[in-house]
DNA sequence: TTATTAAATCAAGATATGTTGATATTTAGA
DNA sequence: TCTAAATATCAACATATCTTGATTTAATAA
């Protein structure tokens, strides 16, 4: 019941569906350029992202003080096919706008 | 966004995944039945009931003041994934237990 | 060390969702 | 009609989840 009780509920919220879909676009992006470009409060980005990563979707990477997130590959069939629909979905992606001015991490 | 969110939410709740396992197993059932099987309060099945069905995962049949819920079928593919993954779930499923005494409409 | 920056966590309030018992609705039969 | 049975809906409360601003943690650089 566990495990997927765990994902369909990180997929139960617009915020969250939002980010899977602009990480699906955009690939590997940082919290600080998560949040210039969703435009979200630091620590509400950042409670979204660990739901979304304790529920298999994403994973991190981290560098220094910066935290890369980007979507787990692979999925397992069930969290595939929900990407797949939220791909299809009505939603405006917003373009990815870097915050960072000083020099970042190399990945 | 709306269709993918109504689905996910409906999903989103052990009663009602029990409710979809139990339907899936058993097929066409009438409220009464689910009430006694499930051992479930009526305006609380019934609430769930009609989640799952507004949300496109089951279809009423009515006959005289009894309802008979059973899964829609054919479920989208998300849907059925989403079935297909609730199969697979470690839940035990409870036993039918009729309740109905009288007569039941012929289906 | 100390200061700075990125990110995570916490605390408080607001909103949404689930549960229950009571009431309303609908249909069938006396 | 009146009553009874099955189901749906409502109102009140309890619980969970989301948002925000403040605080904490961790890593780097001065």
């Amino acid at each position: 019941m566990d495990i997927f009780l765990k994902s369909v509920a990180a997929l139960n919220d617009e915020t969250r569906v939002l980010i899977l879909r602009f990480l699906d676009e955009h690939g590997q992006t940082c919290v600080c350029d998560l949040q210039n470009s969703l435009e979200m409060i630091q620590s509400r980005l950042s409670r979204h992202l660990k739901i979304l990563k304790e529920a298999g979707f994403l994973r991190v990477e981290r560098c220094g003080t910066w935290a890369y997130y980007s979507v787990r590959c692979p999925l397992d069939r069930f969290r595939t096919e929900a990407l797949q629909e939220i791909r299809h979905l009505d939603i405006e992606i917003p373009k990815l706008k870097k915050s960072s001015q000083t020099g970042e991490c190399k990945l």
